[in-house]
This record gives C-alpha cells, sequence and structure tokens, in this order.
DNA sequence: ACATTAGATTTAGATACTAAATGTAATGGC
DNA sequence: GCCATTACATTTAGTATCTAAATCTAATGT
C-alpha cells in the first residue's frame, strides 16, 4: 500500500475546477459556475476571463439574450469550446481497427473502419494499420495532427500503467499490442494503452447500460470474454493489468473455457450439423458452413426456433454461472454483456437472469445487453481520452480561439 | 461513474502534508521535511511550529546533541508526539473480541481478549460485549475516553460506507453487526465499521506479509473463508461491501462450499472417525471428539502421519482452486492465508502453491501464510485507525503538548 | 582567528483567493 | 418617464499561504 508524497502544489488550482465544471455544462453563467464550485465571483470571473484567454471556454451573448428569462442585470455565459482540441480513440482488435476523432463535447466528427490480418505477427504492420486509420479519421474529419490533445488505444490484451503488456499467452499479447504507448507518444500524443474491456467498461460507466452505477461489470463477448471491472466507481486494473482476464473461468463448474458468446453458438451449431443431430424441423438444419454462425442461432432463436433454443439455454447456464461467479466475488449491482453479439441476444439474456437469481442470494446483480454494439471499445477509448484531455487539460496547449 | 464536485480548498493546506511525513518517520530535522514535501524551509518550520502548538509535534534537542555528527549549525528535530492520543481497534467477531488500544506510533498500549457468546442475537448484549473489551483496554492502557481520536470495528459480514451491513444470510449480518457506528459516535469517537477480512489485508498490507505489494489477497480462513482485496493499493469494497464473500464458491468445481480451512480439517477428519475409516497406525485414530479439529491435523501431518497428510492434500487441492480463481479473475501479485489457523499451515501451503502452478498460468501468485495469527483483524483495525487519525488529524483536537 | 558548513531567521514579495462596497443593465409598477 | 427592484458585474482592499533571497547563527577544522 506505497503512499505517494504529498507535494505542493501551485498556480491557478481551482481554473480545473472550473473547466470540469465546464466540461459537463452545455453552457453556463458565472453563477452557476459559483454553486458549482463554491467560489466566489471574483475568482470565477477571473478564472474564466483566463480560461477564454487560453482558448478552453468561449464567452456567448448574454442569458437574457439567450431566452433564459430573468429579471435583473443579464448574466455572462460560457460554454467549453468543442473545437478547442480533438481526441482520438483507437480500438485496435485482433480483426477489425476502429478510429474515432471526436470533439471536446464528445460529438463523433469522423469514424473510420477496417480490417487488420488476425495472424500477422509483424509490428511495423499493426502499427502501420493503426496509423492508416487514425490518419484517415484525423482527414475526414478535417483537422491536423497538431489539434490532437491525446489518444487512447485499446487492445486485447492486459496493460501495465504505461501501456505495456506482459509476455504471455504464446506472445499473443505482445503481438496485439506491439508498443503503441511508444508509437503515438513519437507523434507528440500524450497516449494510454488500455485493454479493450477495460474501455468497454468505462463506455458503459459514461454513455451506456451502467450509467449511476458505481459497481458493474461489462463482460465483452465475442470469440472469447473479457469482463472490465468498475468497483466502488473505479476501473480494477490489477497488478499487471490482467484483472478481468477469464483464463481461469474453466474452474467454474459447467464454464470450462472462457470461449465467448459468439464462438460458443458457432462452435455448438458447427458440432451438431456435423454430428447430425440437429431435427430436420429446424431452421439450422444443413446450413451451408459460412451460415453457421451466432446471429443465425440468434435469428432462429428468435424465431421460435426450439434447437436454437436449446443451444440458447446451454449458453444461458454458462454465462449464468460466469456472471453469478463475478457479482458474487465482486458485489457489483449490474452486468453489461458487450460486443458485437449484444445487440441480439434479448432471449439469451432473459433466460440467463432467471438462472442467475437461482444461483444467487438476494439480490442478484441486473443483467442487461449493451447497445453500443460492435462500437463500445471505441467509444469508450473516447470516453477515456475526453477524461484524460479533462484531467490533464491545464498542461495541453490549445488552439487559439477563433475571436477575431 | 459519479464525479464528486471539486471543492476550493483553504486553510493551512501543507500542514497535513507535513503531518503526514512525520506519521511515518521517527524524528526528523527541517531539511528532512523540506526533501519530503518540496516546501520551503520557512513554511516547513512554520508549519512544524503551527503543529508544536497543536500538540501534534514535539520538538526534541537538536540533531547534533541527537549524535547525528554534522558540521554546521545544529538542526532541529521533531517527532510526532505519540502519545497525542490513542486509536482503538476492536475485532468482533462471532466467538470473540478483542480490543487494542495503540498510540500513534503503533506501539500497542493494551490489549483485552474476550469470549462473545456466538449465539445471542441480541444487540444490546454484543453491543454490552463490545463497550466491556474496550472500556478494559482503555483502562489498561490508562487513558481516558476522551484522549480516543477514532474507532475500527471489524465484523464478519460486509459493511456500507456508514458502516451498516445488509440484510441477508438470514439476518446473521445484521446480528454481527448491531450499528456499532451508532453505538460508539455517540460516545463522540469517529468511527469506521469494516468487514473483518478486508482489516486483514490492511494488516497485510502494511505489517505483514502483503508489504510492498500493491495488489494482493488475504484470504481470512477459519470457519468460513471471507477475502480481502487490495487491488492496485486500494482496498476493493464492493457495491455493499461485500467483495470478497466467497459464498458462490460453491460454484467452483471443487470447491463445493465457502466452509474455511478449519471447519474443512474438522469436518473431514470426523467424518472418517466416525465412518471408520482412519488406518489403526495413524494418530488421529480414535481421537476423542473434542480432539477432533484443525489444529490436531496439521500437528499430525507435521509428523508424517500419512492420513493426516492425505486430508491436508484434500484441502491444499481446494484452497490452490480459491486461490486460482481469485489471483485469475483479479491479477494480484500474492495471496496471504490468514486467520488463527495461519499459524500451522506451512506444509499446507507447499502443497496448495505447487498446485497453483499446476492450475494459473505464470507467473503464480506468491501464496504465504500470515503471521500475524488471530490477531490479523484486531491488528488491521488498528492499522485502519491510524490511518483514518493521519487523514482527519487536521479536524481532530488533541491533547494539549506537556511541555511546561 | 578565520574560512567553511549547514542550517535558522527575517524581510519582502507573489499568488490565489475572499469580502464588501459600488456600479450597471434589465424589469415592472406607478 | 421615473423609480424601486432584481441580479448580476466591477472594483477595491485585504487575507492566507507560500516562495525567494538576504542575513544571521552555531558549530567544525585548520
Amino acid at each position: 500500500m506505497a503512499q505517494e508524497q504529498p507535494v505542493s502544489t501551485r498556480g491557478p488550482l481551482n481554473a480545473s475546477a472550473i473547466l470540469r465544471f465546464a466540461w459537463d455544462s452545455p453552457a453556463f453563467t458565472a453563477s452557476d459556475a459559483m454553486s458549482a464550485t463554491h467560489l466566489t465571483r471574483s475568482t470565477v470571473i477571473a478564472l474564466c476571463d483566463l480560461l477564454v484567454a487560453e482558448g478552453w471556454l468561449r464567452e456567448l451573448e448574454n442569458a437574457r439574450a439567450a431566452g433564459e428569462y430573468s429579471k435583473g442585470r443579464p448574466a455572462r455565459r460560457y460554454v467549453l469550446r468543442a473545437d478547442a482540441g480533438v481526441v482520438v480513440g483507437l480500438d485496435a482488435g485482433q480483426h477489425h481497427l476502429t478510429a474515432i476523432v471526436s470533439d471536446l463535447s464528445g460529438r463523433e466528427l469522423a469514424r473510420v473502419q477496417s480490417s487488420a490480418n488476425p495472424d500477422s505477427d509483424i509490428a511495423r504492420e499493426r502499427l502501420a494499420a493503426a496509423d492508416g486509420s487514425v490518419n484517415g479519421a484525423l482527414q475526414k474529419a478535417g483537422v491536423t495532427s497538431d489539434r490532437v490533445l491525446c489518444i487512447v488505444v485499446g487492445v486485447p490484451a492486459p496493460t501495465d500503467a504505461d501501456g505495456h503488456s506482459p509476455e504471455g499467452q504464446n506472445s499473443f499479447w505482445r503481438i496485439m499490442n506491439p508498443g503503441y504507448a511508444e508509437h503515438f507518444s513519437k507523434r507528440g500524443w500524450p497516449t494510454v494503452v488500455e485493454n479493450d474491456a477495460n474501455l468497454a467498461a468505462i463506455a458503459e460507466g459514461c454513455r451506456g447500460r451502467a450509467a449511476g452505477a458505481s459497481s458493474f461489470v461489462t463482460l465483452l463477448s465475442g470469440e472469447r470474454f473479457g469482463a472490465g471491472y468498475v468497483v466502488d466507481g473505479r476501473l480494477v486494473r490489477g497488478a499487471q493489468g490482467g484483472a478481468g482476464e477469464m483464463r481461469l473461468l474453466s474452474l467454474v463448474e459447467g464454464v470450462g473455457s472462457p470461449d465467448g458468446i459468439g464462438a460458443l453458438a458457432r462452435d455448438w451449431l458447427h458440432k451438431a450439423i456435423a454430428q447430425n443431430v440437429v431435427p430436420p424441423s429446424s431452421a439450422l438444419a444443413g446450413l451451408p458452413e459460412h451460415e453457421q454462425d451466432a446471429r443465425t442461432v440468434f435469428r432462429a432463436a428468435d424465431a421460435g426456433d426450439s434447437f436454437a433454443l436449446s443451444i440458447i439455454d446451454r449458453i444461458a447456464e454458462r454465462l449464468a454461472r460466469i456472471c453469478a461467479v463475478l457479482a458474487g466475488l465482486l458485489d457489483v449491482e449490474r452486468i453489461v454483456v458487450a460486443g458485437a453479439v449484444a445487440t441480439s441476444i434479448g432471449p439469451l439474456l432473459e433466460r440467463t437472469a432467471r438462472r442467475l437469481t437461482e444461483l444467487t442470494h438476494p439480490p442478484a446483480p441486473e443483467l442487461t445487453a449493451s447497445t453500443l454494439s460492435d462500437n463500445v471499445v471505441s467509444i469508450g477509448a473516447v470516453a477515456h481520452a475526453l477524461e484524460y484531455a479533462r484531467d490533464h487539460a491545464l498542461t495541453m496547449t490549445v488552439a487559439p480561439p477563433t475571436s477575431a
């Protein structure tokens, strides 16, 4: 339990307080900021002037002109300059890359998706692909690279505080994270490299299904399960960033492997067809190999196909056990299932939730499907980048005000 | 992911920085404090004078007189006044109560142990017993109740931020925590009520086997398992303080129940004797019922008794699985097994560690036995109370300096 | 005696804020 | 159209916390 030395802080401490407030407000008057920060008007106005001069805030026409009726003298109004800079969120997955450029209000300016060679283990190739996506998105957004305040990269690997991934898993982690931290730092961008499931959790926490909860788990599911924990309002990363790695789920009875929902649905269907045990009445009987995927199973289940439902039931049992163990060990209020499959798993979650109430002691955790589909990680990356920019704003330089 | 409003802080901010530094130093000069806090001499000396006047620090004879050779003018020396106040740590277990009174240097001034009626569900009785222990310890230490800076109470139940335990477990939790928070607050003492396993983790983190590790788990074992997590240097408590509850371990293959090491050893021995399957060569054969306990099994195993070793092996297998799941899901570097049984489980841990390396991917977490025996919880309570006092020192009033 | 060392003390700011008095742009009643 | 009222802005003086730099002091070694 290391305790870092407290250090004397200097500088207009509360400028950051004003900026934090501005970050989450659409537009605000000096009085708004006063009640939010408990500072006096003199201080607030002085700080706002400072922040306007630095380019972080813009002064708007006064509050009455804006239609906010009031009797007395009209109040001055400020907003965060959404165009003071941009942040970049990059989902650097094994198969796909997604880069999002966002302004400071969280508005997405551009998105570029591309596919990666999933088997390439050449660092240079993966870095070049990442560069391509990021540059493409910046160009599409019409901003130059010097406007980037910071970038957050999501990788399917644990990461430590420096953004490095441990050796292990037959070097898969090192291949998935071939040094993004140094790579983007070289461009002068503050860079954070973070595990994909952790970013998914951040996404759910601020724009998704976990908004408001202080303790929740996000299960990122596709080919494999990965979890992101937010407990007591903070991300739990682990000694090497490996918290949420699901390899040891194999020890949980009835789980057996860390395979994700997508993989399980596909594999079980595939095996059933190969062994010829699919009843001919089922829509899944005799499906061509390239259509034997999770989505097909879920669609068939939705249509009432009883064989598809039997697969769903098996997955539900396994998922419920995973959720029970996680919720039990971590005491979280909610579990969000995210990832590309999340859009079509309504019936699965219903069954899982039923099983979960049997397995756990009340109150059972809420179980919901993410609404962010296959963008969770990149959205989480943007959200994390915005937080990072907010927390380090006063150390960053911003595009000069476009006043004149 | 709630974000509380930042508030303007005022007052001699860095007095607390000096005090924090003093807390962990035996005696220090102004120069020591300067390099620790990055403040100038003027500031440090002004703040030290302030803290001396308030009773937190005492000025000693100068550094040369103390034998710290130096050439120039002798430096002034200060220490934290260990007798500025006391803190109380109370382990309010189901069967036993332990109250420790400690001075601010962490020196134990008095300890009182007593047994509680484990089946009493009358709040008044448990509170009276707690009062008895605490008052006894204070009297033994020779301090009056107004000198108590704060008290930390450890209970075998989850606790929330207010020190309340949830309904559940057939009200066992409410019985174990019959409102200690309000009870001791009424005496004017800042009171923290915390789960016993969490306090054990705090104890291991600062005086025990996890010193230096930033992520570790403490498994408090006796009749039942309970875990305390410290991940990324902070305690993980969970939505209702229930992180580390092991009820759902029953879902892990080969574990089956959250019974602790003590209970397992006793029960398995008991069953074996009842079923008459203990080989007559074993020292455990025909043991009278009141001697059929965990310690006996461990002693026999130590002496090489092969039947005892077979029980140890079964426990090791189970313990290894628990450790594997916890370490895997949380990515901790170390697991400390604590509790009364911890003193005699050397051979068990050896076997568990071997099994653990088979079950986990490298690096396997270190596995150690606590050296704090059945005092972990009360020692953790004291440690937590000292931290609490340090962090809230400037809001507390202290016994006036004994100078004149 | 005197240079050297290491720290103490003093003095004069700088910074980041508060508090309170005064000034100002609007409203609405008469 | 004047005036009280409202709700803010602006100005001024002042405070607390800390720094920087000059000066003072108590010791050592030669």
